[in-house]
DNA sequence: TCTGAGTACGTACCAACGGTATGTGAAAGA
DNA sequence: TCTTTCACATACCGTTGGTACGTACTCAGA
């Protein structure tokens, strides 16, 4: 059979919009399989460990067309980890959808989340590869808009209901310090042995820490001011 | 003047210890000089960006010196963060000294854990870097035996002493959460403008979660099973 | 003291890779 | 139809990590 290049093969199943030329459509097609492919390559073999040669070779095509899309390799990659949060972000929206009591929310997101950590490319792109590639900066930035911007949704509105209302940047404090213990505890499924037993258990351990907060804010207990760890002593 | 070599500079102080040749004390030497040399390299730049000209220039050898004491480029960096997560935790493990209430202890932890995590070689070589460079199984190995290995210590202390005993896996679930919630701090911290404040937001955070933890504890709840949630539904 | 071996480097070189400069043919506008 | 433009292809270069090999110095043993 004649081998049929992945840029055809999106090709071929195309819609037909109105007021794109034909070359427009193909100059995307083939952007979209340079992705495709290099987002295969990415999570399989690493960054460094993937040639441009060989992402050019998969799609069928040039360096030429490469860097016609691309300004270089770390610019394929960012599209590649933009795809990537975009999927996931979608599918923990999609989830959420529906449900209205924040600590509800705060659950059905803490699953969603763990099941798109399940994902090697997430993994290896995101994760794994994302900071160092990237930098911290653009790795933040990127995550800002996506992932992390859900969960700090999700604490806001937790807190909130709590009846604590709290200033931007310690919003921001516990919204980062919850990411990082969902991202640890996506980790620790996507490496366990039998993932849906670390799921059960991940779930335990959070609902138990959520739990103690809720205890707290029933009980009326108020947050401390963090200036008056700034004056004073500890304890 | 006369320039002298990073290895120079090295020897000139070396304390004489018996039964060691003065050919493996200038062999040492060359090595320890390469690893600074190199951290400082790989601190400024990164990894990727720091070519092996570099080092070995930076350490007046050549790349002859460098191949005869590493295996290649990885296993020069992986000497550096070595050396890096070596000296966070043996910095960490003096705060701890004294302390022997767990819940005070973890505190202690978290603020000395605060101040590492502002090392700019600890930020680029072992959370930016880190995972990319040596891959997932061994930057988990490095951890558990340093920085991992004394938040688990933490956790199970802390849980332990509000009398839940868990299981293993629990205990590795929790402190990998607790885990990257103080690393996400970590970043916290060390990226704000004002690392006094968010150090103090962020004990104020953590500080409130343990409380939680600790309200629940006194109160007599008991930690669930994670196998109920794998029996039957949800809630 | 001499010698041989082993070791700690230095030197010369290579293949692979990211990136660039330039060529080319087909589609789109005139 | 002619011309321009754009989406690629081709050819080439500098740098880099890695290797093969040469060399001088140290040190144990005779």
């Amino acid at each position: 059979m004649a081998a049929r290049s992945p840029a055809e093969k999106i090709r071929s199943n195309l819609p037909k919009v109105p007021g794109v030329s034909r070359r427009q459509q193909y100059s995307a097609s083939t952007k979209r399989a340079l992705v495709d492919e290099a987002s295969k390559l990415f999570t399989k073999q690493g960054y460094a460990a993937t040639s441009l040669d060989a992402i050019v070779g998969s799609a069928r095509v040039t360096k030429g067309a490469l860097y016609h899309h691309f300004s270089g390799k770390q610019a394929v990659f960012e599209a590649v980890f933009e795809k990537i949060e975009t999927d996931a972000s979608t599918h923990i929206r999609k989830a959420l959808k529906g449900s209205k009591d924040p600590w509800e929310k705060a659950l059905i997101g803490l699953r969603a989340f763990l099941e798109i950590v399940q994902d090697p490319g997430y993994q290896r792109v995101v994760i794994q590869e994302g900071p160092a590639v990237l930098g911290y900066e653009r790795f933040r930035e990127q995550e800002e808009r996506s992932s992390f911007g859900l969960v700090q949704e999700m604490v806001r509105a937790v807190l909130e209901a709590s009846t604590y209302d709290l200033s931007s940047e310690m919003l921001e404090t516990f919204s980062r310090i919850f990411f990082g213990a969902m991202s640890a505890a996506g980790e620790s499924v996507s490496t366990a042995a039998n993932p849906k037993v670390a799921v059960a258990q991940v779930e335990t351990a959070i609902g138990f820490i959520l739990a103690g907060i809720r205890s707290l804010a029933e009980s009326g207990v108020s947050l401390p001011d963090p200036e008056d760890l700034l004056a004073g002593g500890s304890e």
